[in-house]
DNA sequence: AATGAATGAGCGTTCATTCAT
DNA sequence: TATGAATGAACGCTCATTCAT
């Protein structure tokens, strides 16, 4: 990478960075271009020039803080063998990776869901890429016999929003203090529901 | 009632089901106030006379719909003794009243949430509402041994978030195309999580 | 005067009082007729019915306050022969009267002037009116051979605005405290000018 | 100056310009932001660039016109040696200026009084300053025994605010046709009052 | 590449006035 | 006479986007 080229990306990061702050705080209706271009210590005409648009610079930044949570969940579950500890894991990191960026909890649960009909796309895929990953745990652990065959597919979306809803009471009123408390009822809940584990086989 | 508080009472719903109708579509911030006047028979001053600002009309409009979901599924609740039982029903009713509801669903589940921090409180007390009255039952269900002792709390959150998730893919993505056959799946996996059911409990 | 003309002159009462208030403290335009109505325990409709528009309602307490004024004013130079010292009279009787009404103050020497090109004519004449009074004073001192010939017209104009002047400062600074105080260094000012009088001629 | 500078000036230099044109003519309620911005060949954005509000407009052209009008007056009496021929050029310079310039008249004197509580602090000040002029002049009159020892605040509050009156019946009723033509009685007036000069000191 | 002045459509809100009851 | 709901034009202000420099 050249001297221009690096330069482009560090200008890039900025205006990322500065608009995961402001559309987190304000909402991506509220937030105001100047204000982020203000933070990237750039102006208005010179965030236009690495991003079409508004709109073009949310998608990016949802792009972006998909990937990541994703890339990082992924990597998590790779090292681990057994399928619904596979599981557990995934669960442990997004609460953790959640829980120490509150901002980008903010963003991807809260304020991406209403910003618009024009970031629905992207959210379900991320919200379906989410449910994938369980699902296919669970697809795994019916094939090792671990699991009864169900509604895999389903079960994921379920998992995701569980978690989401755990995040997002976390965001919005503040319970659990550390989001990472929540950790092991909630692995409780989601392997064995509400009736519970049979005696001979929790953990 | 007398004649002028019906017809005042009966204006307010025209401007209520427009607005419905408009958020829901457009979203808070994206909706305008005039278009809100016009689906409702009215002028924008007419509006106005009722409702003091976009603001409390959307939060009424909150109020409302918090206060019609949640009242008919407690009524549905009332009926079933079991707890176990009651919380089946409720996730029958409510996948019920959003799957007749789309509109509804999409305001509470998806627009709701970015409309603003000025209704995070309002939200939040939905939020809440919901999980308590999961965790009502669970307590119940617990103090009755049919289940084991656990954080009903969170485990009420959850349970929204997991219906929550299941609605609002529905919502964007339109699968599965009629809401309530998520019911089987849904009610197993609550129930019994990931790792199913025992053999001899499964209905 | 039979019942119900008793009646709707009370209720003309009530408007022009609460009208009073409400444009002496917002001015004309920043008033509401909602507020004046509300304070003249009327609806708005009612008002209406008394006063054809806001305009016409500022007019008549315009009118009211001008001729309350006026003939206060005029009653009390009635008593007193000397010409110069009927200045004085009116000199004090427009301090004392408000200096006792602050609120008929700024309606009449504040807000008035702002208020728009309509209101012109209608201050111009009370303008006129009160300068005419004056110098009417200074035509009789110099018929007596109290006061040398001069512009007598143009001598009332600027004599109604250095009082004028002062109790606007009162108004809008407060200063002095009671308007009253005023009185002597400006019966002085305004007999002998500047220059201060002749050594056998001051009080 | 630079360039940009130059530009920056200049464009505020347009808008303040329409701005007073267009407060004179319709009153600071009255007055619409869109017209401003017409007539200063911008848009309504572009005037919102260089000012913050209407309010702000407002203010900044007092400011302006204020200094303007004092400074010119200052000038001209700074020639002057002689304390009481020096108030006599305030004089002759104040009706000059205004005599020449109608729209400032009406701004400074009529509108700016019933724009509206928040402009009060601006126009005291205004107020303020004038009086102190003249009683600068009459405070160094008494120092050189030109005059006798009274309230020289008083009068220069009186003097400013006969001066006021004519100007303000000229600007509203058009008399004198040529406001300057009031200059002489009212020189007199100012020095000698209501009752004359001495026989030995008029001019 | 970057700046920041400029654009202009659009919005929430107000309010004098009208009118059915 | 009186009410208060309704009207609708107007207003101040915002902000994503463009563009000359």
């Amino acid at each position: 990478m050249n001297r221009s080229e690096t330069k482009r990306a560090s200008r890039r990061r900025q205006v990322l960075d500065a608009a995961l702050e402001v559309f987190a705080r304000d909402g991506y209706g509220n937030a105001a271009v100047d204000e982020i271009a203000r933070r990237s210590d750039t102006s208005k005409g010179g965030l236009y020039f690495h991003f079409p648009s508004k709109q073009a610079l949310f998608l990016a930044l949802l792009d972006e803080a998909s990937e990541v949570l994703l890339s990082r969940v992924e990597r998590a579950m790779a090292a681990e063998p057994d399928p619904l500890a596979r599981g557990d894991t995934a669960l442990r990191e997004v609460l953790h990776i959640f829980g120490g960026h509150r901002t980008l909890a903010r963003l991807l649960l809260v304020e991406a869901l209403g910003a618009g009909r024009e970031f629905n796309a992207k959210l379900t895929e991320l919200h379906a890429a989410f449910a994938s990953l369980i699902a296919g745990c669970l697809d795994d652990a019916v094939a090792a016999g671990l699991a009864p065959p169900h509604d895999t597919r389903l079960a994921g979306v379920a998992w995701f929003g569980a978690v989401n809803q755990v995040v997002t009471r976390w965001v919005l009123a503040g319970e659990p203090e550390r989001l990472e408390d929540a950790y092991p009822a909630l692995r409780q809940l989601l392997r064995y529901g509400v009736a519970g584990p049979r005696g001979d086989e929790s953990r």
